[in-house]
DNA sequence: TCCAAATCAAGAGCAGTGCTCTCGTTCGAG
DNA sequence: CTCGAACGAGAGCACTGCTCTTGATTTGGA
């Protein structure tokens, strides 16, 4: 129905791409600040005006590119997980986590456009949510299977976080107790404020083998969210690491 | 010998300031992305090119407002762990993370400006390094209250992040173990993933009441970085909290 | 006290931006 | 075959950061 309806229609689509294609590529090279609708038109041989008919604004080719991001984005953890899909569930998170890092890495300037500062007077839409929760559903899953499987250990919520917890977990995990959901989403922003600091520079200076400083991270964000259970390394009250001055 | 050099030198100062009072108000409403230097000027009565006798360039107002704003936060922070000195080292770290979001949800655009996606071709000068520091010192020093008080136990070191974590407690905290500096540095780029994940909408529609989601999600920071250790609540292997379907 | 030097605001101007509007042209569905 | 919708081109508007020149004012040393 809607392919091939024409050669004006072909066209459309193909245009629309190389714009996208064309403000990848400026939004790689200087970033979302400078992503300039005169620049892309100009490497594409239009006029500014042109590109109108095919994206609204820029704040619209700006969501396209986000909405692309992120399915970018979900495509990598996705694949990265599927392959070690039959690992323990400490596993897998951990490659969900470094997968989203070498994206990072890898896109800076998109991942700075999902995750960084958002515009002013912008205001993502509901269509950028389904791109959006794809990692976040994938983290979800292990958790999950991981209590299917034995069951997750969380420290219990303070009483007036249960009614925000239960409520979080109807939405996002009706079969998963509400503590390890909150521990969960709370893991889930601290994955990206890791990402973003090694990314925005904040780790400058700081920390420099930054590979598996990361991995220790997210493995302990695994601890957190109750995936490591029946390993007793590091468990509260050893008081073991301890060298006197 | 700086105060009170003539008139001239005291009217710069004066016009300095309320030349960044004027951006800081612009950056508030509109975002660090829309702060134009014309505007500011047209506010303040003058002529744009006059600005630039007093910040070379966009940038460098920008920057004067990075340090300024690294500056609140860090007196906000402060200010709250001052409030509770006297009380154990859990408390602090809470009350200082808690004064981070309140001071981010108050300045959002602030907090954007120096946490959130840098400006493409802007490189934050050594000039902001003491200011961005504060928040992070003061960590460390609720980690070496509590080190020096009882040690803190943490998880071991993977092989691969021993040296590393030695070189980082060598250049931060030689007083601490390398284990809990390690984990300090991770909490703290935690803790602004979570603030930022609030801060930029990415729970909208995930987490509604936010403030005790926060607290807790710091509490179990404060856990991770080994803060927390006489109470036997969440130790892994107990197995609470386990609701079955 | 006087005068050169430094500092200042102002204005014009440059190259660039997002966006609007109008103009002929071309395509394709009825 | 026709007529409306879609299209590219161009001019233009109101902006932006920034540079350069001009003329006035202030300053501090001789």
């Amino acid at each position: 129905m809607s392919t091939a309806r024409g050669a004006r229609a072909r066209a459309r689509i193909e245009v629309t791409a190389a714009i996208k294609e064309e403000a990848r590529r400026q939004l790689a090279a200087e970033g979302a600040a400078k992503l300039s609708l005169r620049a892309v038109a100009r490497e594409l041989g239009m006029v500014s005006s042109a590109l109108y008919r095919y994206f609204p604004s820029r704040d619209d080719l700006l969501t396209a590119l986000i909405i692309d991001a992120y399915d970018s984005l979900g495509e990598s953890a996705e694949a990265a997980h599927a392959q070690v899909a039959g690992a323990g569930p400490r596993e897998r998170w951990i490659a969900v986590c470094v997968a989203a890092r070498r994206w990072a890495l890898a896109q800076p300037h998109e991942y700075a456009l999902i995750y960084g500062s958002p515009v002013p007077g912008y205001t993502a839409p509901d269509t950028t949510i389904p791109a959006a929760s794809r990692v976040g559903l994938l983290l979800v899953g292990i958790v999950r299977d991981a209590y299917r499987g034995k069951g997750v250990a969380r420290a219990p919520l303070p009483p007036e976080l249960k009614a925000e917890a239960q409520r979080m977990a109807a939405d996002l995990a009706p079969d998963l107790p509400p503590e390890a959901v909150a521990a969960l989403v709370a893991a889930w922003a601290q994955l990206y404020g890791l990402i973003g600091f090694e990314l925005f520079g904040q780790f400058n200076r700081i920390v420099e083998d930054r590979e598996p400083f990361f991995r220790h991270a997210v493995d302990q964000l695994a601890h957190g969210v109750g995936l490591v259970y029946p390993e007793p390394t590091g468990t509260p009250g050893k008081g073991n690491g301890m060298a006197g001055p």
